[in-house]
RNA sequence: GGCCCUGUCGUCUAGGGGCCUAGGACACUGGCCUUUCACGCCGGUAACACGGGUUCGAAUCCCGUCAGGGUCACCA
């Protein structure tokens, strides 16, 4: 049997990273199995502006490298892939069901049914639904109809055994029947629900392992008992643990940011990213642009494999020791055996250290061609990028070696490098230049610039710390200065690095320029 | 509240009766390296939720308690 996982995002916007771990975990499975992913878009009740609220999510995934067989896109044999448009096979699948009995219509209005659960709960019972309003034949249904009442079709769920369901993460799990409600899967108007909707298509579909989050595992009942009443297999199910938030067992959610914001890290990873966005004119409305959504590595610089090796780790593990994998390695790892059972929090600082890591393995050539679309956007080189732009960029790079941690970084330390004159930082001038004794050793420096040759690092260092041993202090007074006077900042490359880069000239026309704020 | 799920360092996890005085990684932290920052290297702090069983032996099995979470829509 050929393996078909799904994943199925409802058009919202934007993807979610615990979504994206949920489609990662389908499409690694499937690949390990040799099957086919699936792509449905689950568009029930959005009607508006699908493209554009679909555009974010398909990006991110092919940023991400999680292809799909069928889908939005690429077709397939059962298309359509998008549940707004295969509405007459969850009616067919209503009528059928009300055809043997598994459903019925109800007319009981919402008033009635709220009467209902009141009592209920006064009671201290669980609420189940009485049935009182429903139509179980042409009569009770002409009868209603008389009254003016409109109706829905709801399940006739078992009230008695239960289910057992063996699931791939949590094992045995058994629902009782009673407990289930007469759920609704058709509204007045026709239309159908989710949980309806969702079964027929894995059907149509012929998914045979439905992997999703934790959250779902309450609604499992409910579908197979629809799936069952249809006459279908049940497919195999899979429950992920939750990606909660940083620090907590509680489910991530887009809608707690500020809270978020609370924890340092994850404070520090969104402040870090929002520099970025500035820099590249990105407007970082955090609803928009913030950790917890996708699109907000890929503009600030994040390698999308970083992203996905990170997220394979919230929830599964391969074995005590490894934890970077290539594409190939993890896909053939991947089981759905060693996937934990308890909610994973998603930490930042971690996805940052696996970010990092692979940023390492990145050869110059490489780091460059992703960094240089970094610096078109903030205007700091022109488009197409000339040549000698280029080959700054390049040393930059090489110069700032472990450095440079995501693609946006390189903002921060090339930009003194590209522009004429680069704005000095206020406190790096105070604690730097503006002591006492500063100027003279300086202009010192400045002089014996003037015949460094070749004007490289090591000549550089040299003449310094010639100049540093004559005057009798330690190097470090002179290199800081040094640095201030021509970044503009207290961090950045080895200091003889960037002279070397910057050049004779212009290295002392900025030095010049500072001698004044020198005390 | 009902039902369901889950409980190993702050976090991700390894472990599934003796290999555990519980291992790895991130974070934190001490030191080394060093012109800043970063990297790198060496070291450190830190966990089996609790209580009962079963057993020669329990982090591992059973029961209970407690705690956390998910879900209970004519949302998806």
């Amino acid at each position: 049997m050929t393996v078909r996982t799904r994943f199925a995002p409802s058009p919202t916007g934007y993807l979610h990273i615990g979504g994206v771990r949920t489609a990662l975990f389908n499409w690694l499975f499937a690949r390990q199995r040799g099957g086919q992913f699936i792509l449905r878009i689950d568009d029930t009740d959005v009607a508006r502006n699908v493209d554009e609220a679909l555009e974010p999510i398909l990006s991110g995934l092919k940023w991400l490298g999680i292809d799909w067989d069928e889908g939005p896109g690429v077709g397939g044999p059962h298309a359509p892939y998008f549940q707004s448009q295969r509405a007459d096979r969850h009616r067919a699948a209503v009528d059928t069901l009300l055809a043997s009995g598994h459903a019925y219509r109800d007319f009981a209005t919402t008033a009635e049914l709220d009467e209902e659960r009141k009592a209920a709960q006064a009671a201290g019972k669980p609420f189940l639904y009485s049935r009182a309003f429903a139509a179980f034949t042409e009569a009770d249904v002409a009868r209603f109809t008389a009254e003016g009442r409109q109706s829905v079709v709801r399940l006739k769920m078992p009230r008695e055994s239960a289910l057992v369901i063996d699931d791939a993460v949590r094992g045995r799990v058994e629902f009782a029947w009673e407990r289930e409600q007469d759920h609704v899967i058709q509204r007045a108007d026709g239309s159908c629900l989710y949980h309806l909707a969702s079964v027929v298509d894995d059907h149509d579909l012929e998914i045979t392992h439905v992997i999703r989050a934790e959250e779902h595992l309450s609604n499992t009942p409910r579908q197979a008992f629809i799936a069952l009443s249809l006459g279908y297999e049940l497919p195999a199910y899979a429950h992920l643990p939750l990606v909660a938030e940083p620090g907590s067992r509680t489910k991530l959610s887009k809608r707690k940011l500020a809270q978020y914001l609370k924890n340092p890290d994850f404070k520090q990873v969104a402040e870090h990213g929002t520099r970025i966005a500035e820099r590249i004119g990105l407007t970082a409305d955090a609803e928009t642009f913030n950790p917890v959504i996708v699109d907000f590595y890929r503009e600030v610089g994040y390698l999308p494999w970083a992203i996905d090796n990170y997220l394979a780790l919230l929830g599964w593990s391969y074995d005590d020791k490894t934890e970077f994998f290539s594409r190939d390695e993890l896909v053939s790892h991947f089981t759905l055996e060693r996937i934990n059972s308890s909610p994973a929090s998603f930490d930042p600082k971690k996805l940052w250290a696996v970010q990092d890591h692979y940023m390492h393995g990145l050869s110059v050539d490489e780091k460059l061609a992703f960094m240089l679309p970094f610096l078109v956007k903030a205007k700091l080189v022109a488009d197409p990028v000339p040549p000698e732009a280029a080959a700054t960029v390049r040393r930059v790079i090489e110069a700032s070696g472990d450095r440079l941690k995501v693609g946006g970084d390189i903002l921060a330390y090339a930009d003194f490098f590209l522009v004429d004159e680069p704005a000095l930082d206020d406190a790096a001038v105070k604690q730097r230049l503006a002591k006492p004794g500063v100027r003279d050793l300086v202009a010192k420096y400045a002089a014996a610039l003037q015949t460094v040759d070749p004007f490289e690092p090591a000549p550089l260092e040299e003449s310094l710390k010639r100049v540093v041993e004559e005057a009798g202090v330690k190097v470090g007074d002179l290199v800081h200065a040094i640095r201030v006077a021509v970044t503009g900042k207290t961090v950045g490359p080895g200091l003889y690095d960037c002279l070397a880069i910057l050049g004779r000239n212009r290295s002392l026309a900025r030095i010049e320029k500072a001698l004044p704020l020198c005390g």
